[in-house]
RNA sequence: GGCCCCGUCAUCUAACGGUUAGGAUACUGCCCUUUCAAGGCAGCGAUACGGGUUCGAAUCCCGUCGGGGUCACCA
């Protein structure tokens, strides 16, 4: 067993809960688990133009939703604090301040009063020479201390640069690829703190990443390309570096950084679709990892029982919705009646009190990849038609709480996700159906047929009792033998039956479906459809 | 474009330097079937390419090609 790990995740609410960050969450507090370690969430909510203010409390919302709670992070939206707080960079301000001064004073940094514009201007004319070099050309490192001091006088505002080594290879290293140099000469001076004196991403990530003990930093190999700064940052503060690890990409079907246009990347946008949480936790665990003897379930538990930070998989991996959907499917299979209920039951609730279409885009800029398209408008339909069922199943489920129970068996199979149940479950609790003829007509079946087989139907639920316990065999054969007599097969037959039952050629099993309605009910079904068809 | 990372079926992945390169999703076919599913069986399908090293390479080395990331007072 190796030493504790003091490990973190450190989303900026920026917008919605990110799948990503899921996705870090995931392995950094497998790393604290596994070594008795502890998780910490930081809130990195140093940019104040892209701040969203209830981004955190979503953050907050879906980790829990996925059982990723933090050990240590922000106190509110009941977050658990910690001994190495506060865990919001805004609420850290003076640490990074008095960390620039630190280095300005030392020689190791120096004041900017580069403006943006002369910035822009400079990479416009760099990009333009085609110069291998674009960043920033190092004007204010030799500003002599008079030059500083007047310009401090004058009011002039400035960020504070690291000096980065310009001569010298730069070494770092990353767990998974080893030792990864860069050339001092090819960076450029990063800015540490703004002229707002919010610190950029580099210096609060060194200042608290030291302060609270941080021992691996895993995180998205997006991040790799600031590695040098990274290290020359804690060189300059005589820090030692934690661990750094890259985790691979998630990616998009077209192997780019998964996007929101591309592929839904809101980890709400995974809830309201009715994916469950233990689900997507487990498909996220498969993407750069896997447990021995092909295991592709696994509890959390199990997860831990194997995971070795060392075994991950550094190919970035494409983040296949349609193996989710499988996925899924599968977890929904492995549920009780009475916990498939108490889901189904809460779904509907969350989709009832939500004040808006989460990750809702506009039509022309759905995903274009079939199948991601094709997901998110049924999902839209699933959930227009469930929040539209909600109130009316929630009233009849508190007056009647047995009500789903044999419901479940009949859906179960059917669903991959729970958004599916609106495909099954309104027959259950309305018969306004808006049916057309042609749907009582299935294919080898005729008009005439179809109005026979639905008033044989009839006669023989008029003539059944439903209170008998061989009722569904009786129904079963019946159907059989009238069918055959009528010289029609079994499927054409049932046909009318179902779409005069369930409103829909698509259902759960139509004796057992009747079952539940109950005789007065299916019956009335039967004779509003036969006065439909006239 | 510079720098950096990566490269096993379409996709997620497995394989002490020795396997007919395994499993799963998807797809296709058959079976089951009262629609739709689910389930069962089968099929399709990969070591990017070229050089080395080695008795032997998916695995080690080099090159090529391909993909990705990054080049902000965003993270």
């Amino acid at each position: 067993m190796t030493k504790p790990a003091r490990v973190r995740v450190a989303p900026s609410p920026t917008g919605d809960p990110h799948v990503g960050t899921a996705y870090m969450a995931l392995f950094n507090k497998a790393m604290a688990d596994t070594t008795g370690g502890k998780f910490v969430l930081r809130i990195e909510d140093t940019d104040r133009a892209r701040y969203v203010a209830d981004s955190e409390a979503q953050i907050f919302e879906a980790l829990a939703w996925l059982s990723l709670n933090p050990d240590e992070g922000p106190e509110g939206h009941g977050g658990p604090g910690g001994p190495f707080g506060p865990y919001r960079q805004s609420e850290r301000l003076p640490l990074y301040k008095e960390a620039a001064d630190r280095l300005v004073k030392e020689g190791k940094a120096y004041r900017c009063f580069c403006t943006s514009d002369r910035l822009d201007t400079l990479r416009k004319i760099q990009q333009a020479e085609k110069s291998k070099f674009i960043g920033y050309d190092g004007l204010c490192r030799g500003l002599s201390k008079e030059d500083v001091a007047a310009n401090i006088a004058a009011g002039k505002p400035h960020v504070v640069r690291l000096k980065l080594r310009q001569d010298n290879e730069i070494q770092t290293s990353d767990l998974f690829r080893g030792q990864i140099n860069f050339i001092g000469a090819e960076q450029q001076d990063p800015v540490l703190l703004k002229t707002d004196l919010f610190p950029t991403y580099h210096l609060a990530m060194a200042v608290d990443d030291h302060a609270m003990g941080i021992t691996h930093v895993i995180r998205a190999e997006e991040w790799i390309p600031s590695l040098p700064i990274h290290f020359e940052l804690y060189r300059a503060f005589g820090w030692d570096a934690p661990v750094f690890a890259h985790m691979p990409l998630l990616r998009n079907k077209d192997k780019s950084k998964i996007s929101k246009r591309k592929n839904p990347t809101s980890l709400l946008w995974y809830r309201d679709a009715g994916f469950l949480p233990e689900a997507l936790k487990n498909f996220l665990g498969l993407m750069g990892f896997s447990l021995p003897n092909d295991q592709e379930f696994f509890s959390y538990a199990e997860f831990l029982q194997h995971f070795e930070l060392t075994k991950v998989n550094i190919g970035g991996p494409i983040f296949d919705l349609q193996k989710l959907h499988w996925l899924n499917g599968e977890y929904i299979r492995k549920l009780s009646d009475a916990e498939l209920e108490a889901r189904l039951v809460e779904y509907v609730q969350h989709l009832m009190h939500r004040e808006r279409e989460f990750a809702d885009l506009p039509e022309d800029q759905l995903p274009q990849e079939t199948f991601l398209r094709d997901f998110e408008q049924k999902r839209r339909r699933w959930s227009r038609t469930l929040g539209g069922l909600a109130p009316e199943l929630m009233t009849s489920f508190e007056v009647n709480p047995a009500l789903l129970k044999p419901i479940m068996p009949l859906i179960r199979e059917r669903l991959h996700t729970l958004c599916e149940a609106a495909d099954y479950l309104p027959m259950f609790f309305t018969n306004r159906f808006e049916y057309t003829r042609e749907m009582f007509v299935p294919k080898k079946q005729t008009p005439e047929g179809a109005v026979a087989a639905l008033k044989a139907a009839r006669d023989i639920i008029t003539a059944a009792d439903f209170n008998d316990p061989t009722l569904k065999e009786q129904l079963d054969n019946e159907f059989r033998t009238k069918a055959e007599a009528m010289g029609q097969k079994i499927g054409p037959f049932l046909g009318p039956l179902r779409v005069a039952l369930t409103g829909s050629t698509v259902s759960p099993p139509l004796v057992e479906s009747a079952m539940v309605l109950g005789k007065e009910e299916t019956l009335h079904r039967v004779e509003n459809a036969l006065k439909f068809l006239g």
